[in-house]
RNA sequence: GGCCCCGUAGUUCAACGGAUAGAACACAAGAUUGCGGAUCUUGUAAUCCAAGUUCGAUUCUUGGCGGGGUCACCA
């Protein structure tokens, strides 16, 4: 890498000087007129430093540095030559695995996110967490790790009681069985729906509800529990369905009911050193061991497992199931945050080893700019409704419409809430997914219609000129490790606009009839180069990449 | 109230302790044009406040102010 390169040659200029610094920081300048590298040793070493070090690394410049110039307040900057350019885009269209790192060579880790829940809408917070967690998937597997994709669904519960209740109270409303799949679940959510308002609003419903809940937990009611199958199955295809749509393929399906009883083996068996009684229930006091946690119940007084027992069970089952697991990480909404870290906590009282692996991420809520999010019933904007209206904006094109979706979501870092503006996210030109879409199908035309005039790359020309595309193009694999470091793909997005605006405006100041120009073998091979990082980056954000639009 | 997260142009977002805080949309002006539409060029415009650390702070620390999440039997 050319990074470590400069540094090694600032190292060597710095020791013929006699000089010496812990460690040396490279970074680019955010004008590229400020060079393609650039260091602050200068200015930590100060007593205008900068000058005798410049005039060192001069003395012996490798080939692929230009020069090197003193700016600023004492930044030596170094610009790269035409040379490494041209050797770039070489290594960008020979390389299958330009752009992977090996932070996380061969580890284990498993990815969890999506989680939702049988019996209830898929709404858009599901497609943020969908989006996010796919693309960090994507991430760490270009770092080298092995990923397993895993979704964790509430099968059992409240929310399935609610459902049921509403199934059987207006089967001719809700229980459409010859329907399509797609609307069965649809209609199943609009029972949950129903069975919601009822519950809070109606004593005598709520008592019913807790009375199915009952009779579901322990299968009791052999016509309840044809209709729980019935649900159940149709829901969670629904759900694959969607995944589909959304590139997205699960390797492990965790059900709550199942986690339950690991989890309340865990408790059984450290209860009195970890977990205590009170009032009845097992609860878990954070604050003894971390004044800034709180204590939660992990049992209720009804003797039920709650979620942080399950989640408990979870996590084990998680090490269980993936021997030799590195990292265990979890993308859920921030409101989820602090439950974890008690979670967390108890656990590193019981399995330190594991709960040092866990990571838990967490984002905020996908708001509208021309609409209210949900009325209090849960009656949520589903995920296929967003889509579809999209798509409808779209030409019908769903790639472009989950495109412009998961960008808008993706485009920002994770934690906060994002506001998604509709015409935004679809605009063709501005900071959009279609954008980004748009620019790699037109890099991707421009490589046909020049194979069919028979003219092909050549990348052992020189460049006439180094673009600022080619500046950014090498740096791709830098900004992948990045946001696999912090875990964070809108570095990747940010870059994608970037160098798809750069490429963009570089094209388009050239006539797409002036064939000697624009055809040129070398910039063939920089237009091939560009659609393959390009390529690579929409991958990593989990959208598609479409040859023409 | 305790704990956690967040406060950047009019709006939605960038900026790994560095150089003139960067885009998109909106707005304004000009060009072009067979529409008050489309396109191109240019421009106006921001770090919540106050201290501290530092050669240098949007970034780190402390205190305010403002917003969100959470704080025992829902997930």
């Amino acid at each position: 890498m050319i990074q470590e390169k400069i540094k090694k040659l600032i190292q060597d200029a710095l020791k013929n000087l006699g000089l010496e610094i812990k460690e040396i920081f490279l970074e680019h300048p955010v004008d590229l007129r400020m060079g393609d590298y650039s260091t602050n040793v200068a200015l930590r070493l100060g007593e205008n430093s900068a000058q005798k070090i410049a005039e060192e690394l001069n003395k012996n410049l490798p080939t692929e540095v230009e020069k090197v110039e003193v700016a600023g307040p004492g930044f030596i900057n170094f610009y790269l030559n035409k040379y490494f350019f041209q050797d770039s885009i070489k290594k960008i269209l020979d390389d299958e695995g330009f752009g992977k790192n090996q932070l996380h060579n061969n580890k284990k880790i498993m990815v969890e996110y999506t989680d939702p829940n049988p019996f209830k809408p898929f709404h858009v917070g599901h497609l943020m967490t969908n989006a996010i967690g796919e693309s960090i998937a994507r991430v760490l597997e270009y770092s080298g790790a092995k990923v397993f994709r895993a979704n964790y669904q509430g099968d059992i519960g409240l929310h399935v009681a609610k459902a049921l209740y509403g199934l059987v109270k207006k089967p001719e409303e809700y229980r459409l069985k010859n329907e399509t799949l797609q609307n069965q679940a649809f209609f199943i959510g609009k029972a949950y729906v129903y069975g919601a308002e009822a519950y809070q609003i109606d004593p005598e419903a709520k008592k019913e509800i807790d009375e199915m809940n009952k009779k579901i937990y322990n299968r009791s009611d052999p016509e309840l529990n044809d209709l729980y199958d019935w649900g159940f199955e149709a829901t969670m295809e629904a759900f694959e369905e969607i995944y589909k749509i959304l590139g997205t393929k699960f390797d492990y399906y965790f059900l709550e009911s199942k986690m339950a009883i690991l989890g309340e083996k865990l408790i059984r068996e450290n209860l009195g050193k970890v977990f205590e009684e009170s009032k009845n229930a097992i609860i878990f006091k954070a604050e003894k061991y971390e004044p800034t946690l709180h204590t939660r119940v992990f049992v209720t007084s009804e003797g039920l497992p709650t979620y942080e027992t399950k989640e408990l069970g979870l996590t084990e089952v998680k090490f269980e199931e993936v021997g030799d697991l590195h990292l265990s990480i979890v993308i859920t909404g921030n409101e989820q945050k602090e439950y974890m870290k008690v979670v967390a906590k108890a656990l590193s009282l019981i399995h330190p080893e594991h709960a040092s692996k866990m990571l838990h991420i967490t984002h905020g809520l996908i708001r509208f700019s021309d609409r209210k999010m949900s009325s209090r019933t849960g009656d949520v904007v589903t995920g296929e409704t967003l889509i579809e209206e999209v798509k409808n904006k779209t030409k019908g094109n769903v790639e472009v419409a989950v495109g412009a979706i998961k960008y808008a979501i993706l485009k920002q870092s994770t934690r906060g809430d994002i506001i998604f503006d509709l015409e935004k996210s679809i605009s063709p030109e501005g900071d959009s997914g279609p954008y980004l879409q748009y620019s790699y199908a037109r890099a991707k035309s421009v490589l046909v219609k020049a194979t069919k005039e028979n003219l092909f790359p050549n990348f052992n020309e020189l460049p006439a000129e180094v673009t600022e595309t080619e500046k950014l193009l090498y740096r791709f694999p830098e900004v992948v490790l990045r946001a696999a470091e912090e875990y964070e793909p809108h570095h990747i997005a940010n870059y994608l606009i970037d160098l798809a605006r750069a490429f963009n405006s570089y094209y388009g100041e050239t006539k797409i009839l002036d064939t000697k120009d624009i055809y040129s073998p070398y910039r063939l091979a920089f237009a091939s180069a560009y659609a393959k990082v390009l390529g690579k980056g929409l991958h990593l954000l989990g959208i598609e990449a479409p040859e023409r639009m």
